[in-house]
DNA sequence: ATTTTGGTTCAGTAATTGAAGAACTAAAAG
DNA sequence: CTTTTAGTTCTTCAATTACTGAACCAAAAT
């Protein structure tokens, strides 16, 4: 087969570059490298919004090797997830943005888990720090409330969302 | 005055420890260094709530520049305050968790934030990609419904909590 | 059979971070 | 006015991070 497959040169705008370097940044607050963030970036951004392994090297002149440690990286963190094609051994990769739902019930698990630390911590506190203790508890009962009501808060924006 | 003042020898038990790291490890995970993590977990377990700098020196193995950099830092971005004492030049340090309302509010904000940018990303998306646009919007609506009713909530537990 | 494709893995490196230590300083005590 | 206290600031150092480039490898194409 001598039909070289065209590459689909993904041209971006000035506006999309700078929206990949935000987000990327965004993700580097979240304590991503670099390098993954800017993919995860380029993979909200990219009109194309499933690109291979050197369409992503190129666009964001990275090595190969500094792009495939962040697309494992990615892959291994459930961010990414790549698809084939029959016939074709480059692997498609996409944002699992479709994801987000799980990712918001992480954020709420974590809601959770802080709260249990701050407990443990409560509970070998003393007695006479009356004021320290009321805000370490005021603190976890609001954790705990926004836990138990999160979910159905939730289920509120799934309705009035169809 | 020939009277040495008594350092209050602050002596915690292993589970303190423990949750002293524990609680710093996640203080890390939020991006602060190793040391400020430290301390800011320490002035939240240590039974003595108000600290002074070679307290929180000695208890966590610190030099003193360490601890003037951390404890600056801390201070700038106000997790910890200090009061003084009249006729004692030390300042004791603790944990502003009389904050915590602020920094809910910031976290909320931060949503706002994202929700933003990720609009933003939106109205630059083509209108070929229908599946990921749709998630991408789904994302937005949510976050932006949330920043809409969180601060009911918040007002529910306040009244809940009284 | 050998070349190309689509990567992975390893060794080395440059830049950044986080802490140590020593020198320094301003205010208070002696 | 000298010393002590309560830190700050500066230089240095070690560890870690985030990458590059080169060698490598397995599957598919020629």
């Amino acid at each position: 087969m001598q039909i070289k497959k065209q590459m689909e040169d993904i041209i971006l705008s000035d506006v999309q570059k700078q929206l990949i370097e935000r987000l990327g940044v965004a993700s580097e607050k979240e304590g991503l490298p670099p390098a993954p963030s800017r993919i995860l970036a380029l993979l909200m951004v990219s009109p194309v919004t499933e690109l291979t392994f050197d369409q992503i090297r190129e666009h964001l002149n990275l090595s190969k090797s500094a792009t495939s440690t962040a697309l494992n990286l990615l892959l291994t963190t459930n961010r990414i997830d790549y698809i084939t094609q029959s016939g074709d051994r480059k692997r498609y990769f996409k944002n699992r943005i479709g994801n987000w739902r799980e990712n918001i019930k992480g954020s709420v698990k974590k809601i959770t888990n802080s709260a249990d630390v701050l407990e443990e911590i409560l509970n070998t506190r003393p007695d006479n720090t009356p004021e320290f203790n009321k805000d370490l508890k005021d603190l976890i009962s609001f954790l705990r409330f926004m836990n138990d009501n999160l979910p159905a808060l939730y289920r509120q924006w799934e309705e009035q969302n169809d």
